[in-house]
RNA sequence: GGCCCCGUAGCGCAGUUGGUUAGCGCGCCGCCCUGUCACGGCGGAGGUCGCGGGUUCAAGUCCCGUCGGGGUCGCCA
């Protein structure tokens, strides 16, 4: 090594020794005679006293230094409490530069952290990554994954679980979103496709007799961005076989509070379960954020003889805010623009008076009878608004629910310490076919909700095509304070099962073989009952590291529109790329390539049982 | 794809109702400075105001388009 010790462990136990240190230069100040030098390295930073003005000059931010002296105390009066190393500074014998170091883009140390001067824009510190790692915040966020991944794999190990790697160049299968393609060079005109999850390769593992898989998983999705995606981000992908949700749910919450110990929280278990159809009526949303209340409130039955036109419909619901009605006119107007950019046609709203007369333009159009009940039926106090939405169940809850989080920000309602974990149990199983579906795999009435081969629950096994709409699924979802960090299912692993599901969503065994064959061929081979759950790895560590976007946690993310402006992927490729890679060769008959995987007889049913297949909610990150 | 916001020096920003030489902080370069730690002092360099049109006597400023970035809705089974 060409250290002894590392800057920012150094103390006062060290004092008297002769120690080499490396690192940057994170600051100087040069006062012509001593110099000080910030010397940082991954363990922090040191200040070293450079007596020689001739070696001390010429230094500068981020050079690269190996410095040998002795640690003393510092004079009295002169130590840093800021620093874990101010009691003590080096006193420099010998200074090799080993790399000078151009003018930076922006600035390093992060001395200047408290101050704007901090602040750099995400674009310079993509371009330059590398030094916005230097920094000790962006780093500690990798530090903090890479602890994560591995409190992942010590808890899974212990459970008996085989970390297996699948492929990243597959075949494209209908999944939910856009696939990445890559150009087959030997096959023109073939493509292979990113995977969206290893969804199903864990299943045929599970086919396999691997009993318990998982997998570090990058995961590949050519959708839109926001900050919380990235066209390529991780899974914890996760399956196990002769296990039922419990079990799943189980290993789940071991992992989860193993994981959150790392940040000192301790995570209560069992964790509380509701239903999804409970996250809906009283959040407004399938990922309830349980950190504060102001549960939406239904009032269809109590506006059910109202006179007022708006609330003439099948669902009328409010949610109260808390010393709302101390809102200017304006203030309600810019809700009613919040409201119009997310498609509704606006909040109607009422006022609770200190003294409890109601006001606001609403409140005229109701009876005397709905204003005196309103306040106890909606657990408004005085000096309370009450936003109210009516029309079709699931868009005014979903408002409701916008609107409850809304206010929950705004009024400092959410304790941004507390942790509050939930799961989200008996989804439904399929989802009408609806103008808003876009990948809808069948042709029938109904598409899965999950996907179609998530298992319905015990309850609906026998009986879901009576009442598809009602029937529920065998899946659950993991939320924490709002966002979805995992989610999976237990599959079907019974063919008449799947059969009769893809009679639901108007799949019949043809299309069955050409779009799932491989899948169902395997699964004909004696497949184990089986289920699973992934987890949005981005998303978790972002959330014990305290960040809104998934892009610190991400040693280099992407930026808007996929672009790396880092290495600036995606860019051109040469002619000669392009023909090599047979990215322009004209495609085979469509027939041809397709269905050939699918093994069996297209005809007539599939032959062999059913089974299960990919779960794995999207948990993105 | 819809809507909103932002592109001015290496970085972060300011720039009146359009007006003459486009400023500030940090950084950078030079000199000085023996106890600083956001060291300090003096001096200096650095800008096609994202790009292209248009309006105007005059555009960083107003209009149209376009590119890039951010947010949001759609989308992400």
């Amino acid at each position: 090594m060409l250290r002894t010790h590392t800057a920012g462990d150094l103390r006062a136990t060290d004092i008297g020794t002769t120690v080499t240190l490396t690192g940057w230069v994170d600051r100087r100040r040069d006062h012509g005679g001593v110099a000080f030098l910030d010397l940082r390295d991954a363990s922090g930073i040191a200040q070293v006293v450079v007596r020689d003005e001739e070696v001390a000059h010429p230094l500068r931010a981020e050079w690269v230094l190996q410095v040998t002296g002795e640690v003393t105390r510092r004079p009295a009066g002169n130590e840093n409490p800021n620093l874990p190393t101010g009691e003590i500074e080096v006193v420099a014998s010998d200074v090799v530069v080993l790399n000078q170091a151009a003018p930076l883009p922006f600035q390093v140390s992060t001395a200047l952290d408290a101050t704007e001067h901090a602040a750099i824009g995400e674009e310079a510190r993509l371009k330059y990554r590398y030094l916005d790692l230097r920094r000790p915040a962006p780093a500690r966020a990798l530090r903090l994954r890479a602890r994560v991944s591995q409190v992942a794999r010590r808890v899974l190990d212990g459970e008996g679980f085989v970390e297996i790697e699948t492929p990243t160049l597959t075949r494209s299968t209908p999944e939910g979103a856009r696939d990445f393609v890559v150009p087959a060079r030997l096959s023109p005109g073939s493509w292979y496709a990113l995977p969206q999850s290893p969804q199903l390769f864990k299943q045929l593992l599970m086919v396999a007799g691997m009993e318990r898989y998982y997998q570090i998983a990058r995961c590949y999705r050519d959708e839109d961005f926001r900050a919380d995606r990235q066209p390529e981000f991780t899974q914890l992908d996760v399956e196990a076989s002769f296990v039922d949700q419990d079990d799943v749910i189980a290993l789940t919450e071991k992992l989860l509070v193993e994981i959150w110990r790392l940040v000192d929280v301790e995570v209560p278990t069992p964790i509380r379960r509701i239903t999804y159809a409970d996250a809906m009526a009283h959040y407004g949303t399938d990922k309830p954020d349980l950190r504060f209340g102001l549960e939406l409130v239904d009032l269809t039955a109590y506006f059910a003889q109202t006179p007022f036109r708006v609330f003439q419909a099948p669902y009328v619901g409010a949610v109260v805010q808390p010393g709302g009605a101390a809102t200017p006119r304006r203030g309600f107007d810019a809700w009613q623009e919040w409201a119009k950019q997310r498609g509704a046609k606006g909040l109607a709203y009422v006022t609770v008076g200190e003294d409890g007369t109601l006001g606001g333009p609403v409140a005229k159009n109701l009876t005397d009878d709905e204003r005196a009940g309103l306040a106890q039926a909606t657990g408004a106090g005085p000096g309370d608004a009450i936003f109210f939405a009516a029309g079709a169940a699931t868009a005014s809850r979903a408002l409701l629910g916008a609107a409850r989080l809304e206010i929950g920000r705004r009024g400092g309602l959410i304790d941004e310490d507390a942790w509050s974990f939930v799961w989200v149990v008996d989804a439904p199983l399929f989802k009408p076919v609806g103008e808003d579906d876009d990948v809808a795999v069948g042709a029938g009435a109904w598409t899965a909700v999950h996907h179609a081969f998530t298992s319905p629950t015990p309850d609906w096994i026998d009986t879901f095509e009576n009442d598809p709409g009602a029937a529920l699924a065998y899946a659950y979802d993991i939320v924490c304070n709002g966002n979805e960090i995992g989610g999976g299912s237990i599959r079907i692993h019974q063919r008449d099962v799947q059969e009769r599901v893809f009679a639901v969503m108007g799949i019949d065994p043809e299309q069955a073989q050409e779009k799932f064959g491989f899948l169902l061929e395997a699964f004909s081979f004696g497949a184990p009952p089986h289920g699973g759950i992934a987890f949005g790895w981005d998303r978790i560590v972002g959330l014990l590291a305290g960040t809104d976007s998934i892009r610190d946690v991400i040693a280099f993310p992407k930026s808007g529109g996929g672009y790396d402006p880092l290495t600036g992927a995606p860019a051109p490729i040469t002619a000669q790329q392009r023909k090599e890679a047979g990215v322009d060769a004209a495609p085979p008959k469509p027939k041809a390539g397709q269905a050939e995987t699918a093994a069996g007889d297209a005809a007539a049913t599939p032959d062999g049982e059913a089974p299960a297949a990919p779960s794995v909610t999207s948990a993105r990150a």
